[in-house]
RNA sequence: GCUCGAAUGGUGGAAUCGGUAGACACGAAGGACUUAAAAUCCUUUGGCUAUUGCAGCUGUGCGGGUUCAAGUCCCGCUUCGAGUACCA
């Protein structure tokens, strides 16, 4: 019989979904989460590289499966997104529709790779019944307030209440500007201007913002959307725009993100980048009055060492301090300076560095000398960061120094032995001196010269405090999250404007708030949202209902919110919704949630680092805050897998014919490289018939051959269809099966690096399968297992493996297992072992890896029961043992002769054996042996004089 | 610029605690079976020198160091990849 695995796949597909093998429930058994990142259901569908980090996980789940765990390893769809969205504005096609087809092709490619997921529990964040929990949370976050002091978030009453009593008094709460009113202020206040106040400290907030800002999708996009000023989907220029938008104070929860990266298993290199992201900085702020008025303001450095050294101000061209710092003689050219720094976009402030600014006319005195120093306005400071001024010391700061050289002002060197004459010397290292002596300033009595950076840097933040100049400030980098997006395909807000144009929060229980129909998908002519083409998108108090828009009267109807949620408020919660994705009562039952706790093992590929996995966790910690989710981080482990690149086939064209030339001959013509398709060709050869057939232009194509074969060239790069090297997964799973697939994709390397998708080893993958298939039927028909003792020979070669095996899952390190597999396999084979104990071993060994193979012999081997129900294998060291040890012997570390020898064999004694063999002798002639190491079972070195 | 990671045959990659580098696979060469092809099986395969001497030398990006012993540890470079960037 022979291994027919289209009939195999297809009979164990079925019989898995017939019996829902995969449904898994909450039981007595211990738990094991694995989860993948949700797939955005694109247009073109899984290509290869997708299921590479599927694989991975299913491998992992099965594993624990067998280990006797409660695997829930589910899957879904983040359904919201752009790209359905700019087809629907070109095609007029609804997005959910186009979604729906994307989702239909997607489950149908997976199904045909043997995953283990327990499909019942499928979500998808466009789902009413899913996104009503996206909605929830929102409302929650709108309600709470973060308190540093408890570092949790709380109710937004308690906030409200302690007002009433104390104001604003001793208020240690995350906010975006500092407000200091009583309570009887408080108290006098407008039932409006407590919204407003209240605003300030929610976690989620509208808030005026500057904005990423990208008219061509016509959206606001968050930081990690955007790269070196152009955005990350399609790749258009971002400008900066102050706009009225839902954030989430994701920074309350900077320092605790941080933290907790010590708790989790993730890379090195991820949390490194988090780390970043998040952007700790510890420093001071310190106070600068402004000459010849009451006037003062405070900027942040993490160089207060540096304060003898400033010699001029610089504050952000956005800073509310510009207006009131701008003398009138000056008016004129600062208008004109802010006028033309807000023209140019983010692009072209990165692309071309130059060195710009204004002086405002005013100076500030330098609380420690005393000095006047000239207060500049210059674009290179940011108003989002620190106080969005600066201090300004050149010589030790590079774009400092740019200024000063640029407008020609002094650079005051402060440490030892520095040379400023070229550039600046921004390292924080060396001695400090020119700071004044003691009494030499009637300002200031302290002293630094003598110190190290280090040193200097603490005695002044004592000093700043001591003297009320200031505080010990830390600042993150990490900014609240933008909320808003200008959309139409994503979760409304479930979010109505009262009289005072006030947002207020729908009923809990109305929710979810539906996705309203519209006609069009562009924004209105007056430039609102899509939304503002729905008929029905106004909100009745009196009868908690969408009603027509006509009927807005700000009585009983209001108009509810335009803007719909960013891709990440899907997708920030989803592995809290599997445990439990039926719940309509809660986003997850408390005694289901404290069962799945939070997800073991999380596989995805880094280019969340900084947008999802920052978010998830920031949301989980919100839930955690309020009682909901029992676990603080949501993600315990993570392993990041490699991208697959495309591997792109060309052919050569001589120039100006049409024929082609073979790659190593195409040095003796003047030929143009052309992309051709993957798909045709097979290990570099080209399949011409095909090619002909390809294009209409190559029909009549002519080549030069090698050997009679063309030869194609290659090169990688990223998997795209205008590359013509996007290689889709069923077309490999048609050809070779799906087990042949899932090992092929595990043997290419190691699971977290980046590779090129090349086919050229496959056959050696499905060679494989069939060798092993070879050992039940041989060449015949029959089955040929017994049911005889294994011999010794035979336990050894299946022990090695399934410890190799247990080991290298345990490690994520798949592409060794499946070597070990095909050394195991050859060994049976050249023993021509049939017993059955071995031989189920092995079908278990494997069922992770290739389960429709291991499905189909197990059934084979008699069982009714399907192999996930199966008992992972224990190896047992006894038929692993050895008798004897190979010993190598080296001389002066080189390897000279191997030496057999009882393993119990002692040191001393293995060295005299080592010593007297005749092999020895010639190595010793005339050498006097200076030492002699035994590394049991391994090595002796013989070190000679 | 900063941070992190990587570099091993013709190719993808092994080497788990510092202990015989190149497992496993692809490709290539030769052979068996076959009328032939496909499939399958066997042999060789880092380089150099020998192969009518079974062996010797060399070798993990480069230069040093530690060690009886270094792909692995330390110092200094080079190149490539990833992330991030007027963050004060």
């Amino acid at each position: 019989m022979e291994y027919n695995f289209r009939d195999i796949e297809k009979k164990w597909h079925d019989y898995w979904v017939a019996n829902k093998i995969y449904k898994v429930e909450k039981n007595e058994k211990p738990k094991f989460y694995v989860l993948d990142m949700f797939p955005y259901p694109s247009g073109a569908g899984l290509h290869v590289g997708h299921p590479l980090g599927y694989i991975a996980s299913d491998i992992y789940s099965r594993y624990k499966r067998l280990q006797g765990y409660n695997v829930l390893h589910p899957m879904g769809y983040d359904a919201y997104g752009l790209p359905a969205e700019q087809y629907a504005i070109q095609t007029g096609q609804h997005p959910e529709i186009t979604t729906k087809n994307n989702i239909a092709r997607y489950r149908e490619q997976l199904d045909k790779i043997g995953f283990c997921y327990d499909w019942d529990r499928e979500i998808r964040t466009c789902d009413p019944a899913y996104y009503k929990w996206t909605q929830w949370a929102f409302i929650r976050m709108f309600n709470s307030y973060y308190c540093n002091d408890k570092n949790q978030a709380r109710p937004i009453k308690e906030l409200a209440d302690r007002f009433s009593v104390s104001g604003s008094e001793g208020l240690n709460v995350a906010c975006s500007e500092e407000l200091h009113f009583t309570a009887e202020e408080w108290n006098a206040m407008s039932g409006k201007k407590k919204q407003e106040v209240l605003m300030n400290y929610r976690i989620a907030y509208l808030g005026d913002t500057m904005v990423n800002w990208c008219p061509k999708l016509g959206t606001v996009l968050a930081n990690d959307e955007v790269s070196e000023g152009l955005s990350i989907r399609g790749g258009y220029p971002v400008e900066q725009k102050m706009m009225r938008q839902w954030c989430l104070r994701v920074s309350a929860y900077a320092q605790r993100l941080l933290e907790g990266l010590d708790t989790i298993d993730w890379t090195d290199s991820l949390k490194e980048t988090q780390r970043n992201w998040i952007g700790r900085s510890e420093g001071t702020e310190v106070q600068f009055k402004v000459k010849d008025s009451d006037m003062s303001f405070t900027i942040f450095t993490t160089r207060a060492d540096t304060m003898f050294g400033v010699t001029f101000m610089v504050l952000a061209p956005e800073s509310e301090l510009v207006p009131l710092l701008v003398t009138a003689e000056q008016k004129k050219a600062v208008d004109e300076y802010l006028d033309r720094t807000k023209k140019r976009t983010e692009r072209e402030r990165i692309s071309d560095r130059q060195v710009t600014g204004v002086f405002s006319g005013s100076y500030a005195i330098n609380p420690f000398t005393g000095d006047s120093v000239p207060i500049w306005i210059s674009d290179y400071v940011l108003a989002g960061y620190g106080t969005g001024a600066i201090m300004a010391v050149p010589a030790h700061d590079s774009r400092d120094y740019a200024f000063a050289k640029h407008f020609n002002l002094p650079i005051i060197p402060l440490i030892e032995g520095c040379d400023v004459s070229e550039e600046s010397f921004d390292a924080k290292e060396g001695i400090v001196c020119n700071s004044p002596k003691t009494g030499v300033t009637p300002y200031c009595d302290l002293v630094l010269n003598g110190l190290t950076v280090k040193e200097a840097i603490a005695a002044t933040k004592k000093y700043v405090e001591s003297h009320g100049l200031g505080r010990v400030k830390v600042n993150y980098r990490l900014r609240d999250a933008i909320f808003s997006r200008q959309r139409y395909w994503g979760e409304p807000f479930p979010v109505y404007y009262d009289a005072d144009n006030m947002p207020q929060m729908l009923p809990e229980e109305t929710l979810p708030l539906l996705l309203p129909e519209v006609n069009k998908f562009l924004p209105t002519e007056t430039g609102e949202p899509p939304l503002g083409h729905a008929l029905k998108w106004a909100w009745d108090v009196e009868e908690n209902r969408v009603v027509e828009t006509d009927k807005v009267d700000y009585k009983t109807v209001f108009p509810l919110e335009l803007c719909t949620m960013p891709g990440f408020a899907g997708s920030s919660a989803y592995y809290l919704r599997y445990m439990d994705p039926k719940n309509d009562k809660a986003l997850v039952d408390e005694d289901i949630d404290k069962y799945w706790r939070n997800v073991d093992l999380y596989i995805g590929g880094t280019e969340h680092a900084t947008g999802h996995l920052i978010y998830s966790r920031f949301w989980n910690k919100f839930l955690y805050d309020l009682g909901i989710v029992c676990e603080p981080e949501p993600f315990k482990k993570l392993i990041n897998q490699g991208m697959i690149q495309g591997r792109s086939n060309f052919v050569y064209r001589i120039k100006d014919t049409n024929t082609f030339v073979s790659y190593n001959l195409k040095n003796q013509y003047e030929v143009t490289p052309i992309h051709v398709d993957v798909n045709i060709v097979s290990n570099d050869i080209l399949d011409i018939e095909a090619f002909k057939a390809w294009r209409p232009e190559y029909h009549t194509a002519e080549f030069v051959l090698e050997d009679g074969k063309y030869v194609c060239g290659w090169a990688v790069e990223k998997m795209s269809k205008s590359m013509f090297n996007v290689v889709n997964p069923d077309v490999i799973v048609e050809k070779y099966g799906a087990d042949t697939l899932r090992l092929y994709e595990m043997f290419l390397g190691p699971l977290e690096q980046s590779k090129p998708w090349d086919t050229n080893g496959i056959d050696g993958v499905h060679r494989f399968l069939k060798r092993m298939w070879g050992l039940f039927y041989g060449n015949g028909d029959t089955l040929l297992v017994t049911d005889q003792e294994p011999t010794a020979d035979e336990q050894k070669s299946i022990h090695k493996l399934i410890k190799k095996v247990t080991y290298d899952i345990e490690h994520f390190s798949y592409n060794t297992s499946i070597s070990a597999f095909m050394i195991c396999v050859n060994e049976l084979g050249g023993l021509k072992c049939n017993k059955r104990d071995v031989l189920e071993k092995l079908v278990v060994t494997i069922a992770p890896f290739a389960p429709f193979i291991a499905e189909e012999l197990w059934h084979q081997l008699g069982h009714d029961s399907t192999v996930c129900d199966a008992q992972w294998p224990k190896y047992d060291d006894k038929y692993l043992a050895e008798n004897t040890a190979n010993y190598a012997i080296s001389f002066n570390g080189k390897v000279r002769f191997n030496l057999e020898l009882p393993v119990d064999m002692s040191k001393e004694e293995v060295e005299k054996v080592a010593l007297s063999h005749e092999n020895s002798a010639k190595w010793l002639e005339g050498k006097t042996i200076r030492k002699v190491i035994v590394v049991p079972k391994k090595i002796v070195n013989i070190v000679l004089g």
